[in-house]
RNA sequence: UGGGGUGUUGCCAAGUGGUAAGGCAUCGGAUUCUGAUUCCGACAUGCGUAGGUUCAAUCCCUACCACCCCAGCCA
């Protein structure tokens, strides 16, 4: 059973399957996704990426990606390159790339066409009185003077505001609709502005730019899209979609469909306010292991199948809901647990002398790389004299159902040896320095007679450890929905990041691999981090591992 | 009565005139050299509210309520 073939159903999946009933596109089905180049990638865009990608490989059919890029002064290169490249890692191609602009001619010649047939005029309203004419929600609005300007006139105008021959914002190109429609958008919305920006396909070609509802409509069109998948807010706009495509004679239009946005709590999703993390460097940049972009999914060690498989049992609909950001941990948990090896790796180190271990002696104990996958293999861990545990795995005062080591209870190396506590070295201020235990030489590879050992332990020895900072992540933000705050300041974490600087690896791992992911035992999920050098070793926490003995632990207090 | 949407369990989400899928979370229990994984079991007499139609309504009708979106020469 593959990974697609187990979805539910969805409101889009059910237009589509009626389409291809009626033979409605000839069975045809053809998407696009269509973002602006103006920033990085979320995993709300990811939602949509899947949605309109895989619906296309689901139903044999082809999906574009078309960079919508009619506002010169917001957009860059270098976001359509990460953009391009966010989506070949989430593991999609696209059948064909377009740009917004290599239809600028046809555009062009289209709005002409609509001037001609008096569907659209030349307005020398300045934006103020535009909005003034505008009318409100409530108001009808009414229609601007030179609404009745003649043809010739409007052609003339439009073509010297293509040579450049006016200052932005002197003149505009509209629709003319109703200024009296209860929908705003229809209220002879514009559609071409001057713009002297340069452009980074066009470079200084044009000095008017297509507005959005104009150019993606007709742009749909001139693909042959069947499907055009947009989200909520675009409802209302639905209807001039049609009506373009409608007054340039496009006969089978495509259908707009609209979904509800990927919503998760403790984070935010607005390009706006993810850029301002990056700018007032409340995080590293936009590939912060933090932000909830491709890039720092990615970099977090986020794999595509777990956002993929996020995107798919979270659904697709039409209401505004708010998922959990424990389903996303539960993806990724689920994807990296069947495909990760297992290393030993104490993060917070505390050390433990066998005192009746042979000074000077190392053995080797072996251990499988992944216990859910046979194919991994084993492989070789050197045992000594003195190691390091965890320093949450030893307590002087056992709560009730404690089974790590306390004075008293013997627990289990993993893979190695029986332990159990004779002593407690302490500094000149009290503090545990290191512990002294006795092994049970019966109990190599981590069994013995019938004696029944509870608690099972990472370790790491000591002269075969290497060091590692590794960085440890939770939620940017406190609140469950930082969209709320009066200032997004506010609902930060301010511990987010705790960045450990002595932790202490398994030897193996000085060759970790970049874009590899690790699970250290009991600890959770883990991987290179781009910081990393040879010299120091630096690991992200993807997401820790569930424990129970913890929430029982909180229960308690 | 400005227009457009949405309301199904803590969260996401199918469903449809015939008596509420699934996933996450949660809670039990079993297995376990990761208090992980895995496995079993529990988890909406109820589908925003109130009426109505019907043998039968979450699904149809009416009214109401709540929430979201829209007044960029942004997308």
């Amino acid at each position: 059973m593959t990974e697609e073939s187990v979805h539910t159903t969805n409101f889009i999946r059910n237009i589509i399957d009626n389409d291809l009933q009626n033979n409605k596109n000839n069975g045809k089905v053809a998407t696009r996704f269509p973002p602006e180049p103006n920033g990085y990638l979320h995993i709300g865009h990811a939602k949509s990426i899947c949605i309109n990608f895989g619906l296309a490989k689901e139903y044999q059919g082809t999906c574009n990606l078309r960079f919508d890029d009619t506002n010169p002064a917001k957009e860059d290169i270098e976001y359509v390159e990460s953009i391009q490249n966010d989506i070949k890692w989430l593991g999609f191609e696209w059948s064909n790339l377009h740009f917004a602009s290599d239809y600028f001619d046809k555009l062009y010649d289209y709005a002409v066409q609509l001037v001609k047939s008096g569907k659209a005029y030349v307005d020398s309203l300045s934006a103020d009185q535009i909005r003034e004419y505008r009318g409100t929600l409530k108001e009808a609005g009414k229609n601007s003077p030179d609404r009745d300007r003649s043809i010739e006139e409007n052609l003339d105008l439009f073509e010297r505001m293509k040579n450049g021959e006016f200052d932005e914002g002197t003149y505009i190109v509209r629709a003319k609709i109703d200024m009296s429609s209860p929908n705003i958008n229809m209220r002879d919305p514009a559609i071409y502005r001057i713009k002297k920006a340069h452009h980074h396909r066009t470079d200084y070609k044009w000095s008017i730019y297509p507005m959005y509802d104009y150019a993606h409509g007709v742009s749909d069109a001139i693909e042959g899209i069947t499907h055009s998948i947009c989200t909520l807010e675009f409802e209302d706009h639905r209807p001039l979609y049609y009506w373009f495509l409608e007054q340039l004679n496009i006969t089978t239009p495509p259908q707009q469909i609209e979904f509800a946005k990927l919503k998760l709590d403790y984070t935010v999703m607005s390009k706006r306010t993810l850029l301002k993390l990056v700018q007032e460097k409340y995080v590293s940049g936009w590939d912060d292991p933090r932000m909830l972009t491709i890039a720092g999914l990615r970099r977090r060690g986020y794999t595509p199948e777990s956002i993929r498989n996020l995107i798919e049992i979270t659904g697709v609909s039409k209401s505004n809901g708010v998922v959990e950001f424990g389903q996303l941990e539960y993806c990724i948990r689920e994807d990296l647990n069947k495909k990760v090896n297992r290393i030993m790796g104490i993060l917070k180190p505390l050390k433990v002398v066998i005192t009746n271990y042979p000074e000077g002696k190392t053995e080797e104990v072996d251990i499988d790389n992944n216990p859910e996958d046979e194919t991994a293999g084993k492989r070789m861990l050197s045992f000594s004299k003195t190691i390091y545990i965890e320093q949450d795995d030893f307590t002087e005062t056992p709560p009730k159902g404690y089974f790590r080591l306390a004075p008293g209870i013997e627990v289990r190396l993993k893979q190695a040896y029986y332990i159990k506590l004779e002593n407690i070295i302490r500094d000149e201020n009290g503090i545990i320095e290191e512990l002294h235990c006795t092994y049970d030489p019966e109990s190599k590879g981590g069994t013995a007679d019938g004696r029944k050992i509870k608690g099972t332990i990472q370790w790491v020895s000591e002269q075969h450890a290497i060091n590692a900072e590794v960085r440890l992540y939770s939620s940017l933000f406190s609140k469950s929905n930082p969209d709320a705050e009066e200032n997004y300041q506010d609902a930060l974490n301010p511990d987010s990041l705790i960045v450990l600087k002595d932790c202490k690896l398994e030897a193996s791992m000085k060759n970790a691999e970049k874009g590899k992911g690790y699970q250290f035992i009991r600890n959770g999920y883990f991987c290179l981090d781009q910081d990393s050098s040879e010299n120091n070793l630096v690991f992200n926490r993807t997401v820790t591992l569930k424990d129970s003995w913890a929430k029982e632990k909180s229960k308690s207090r």
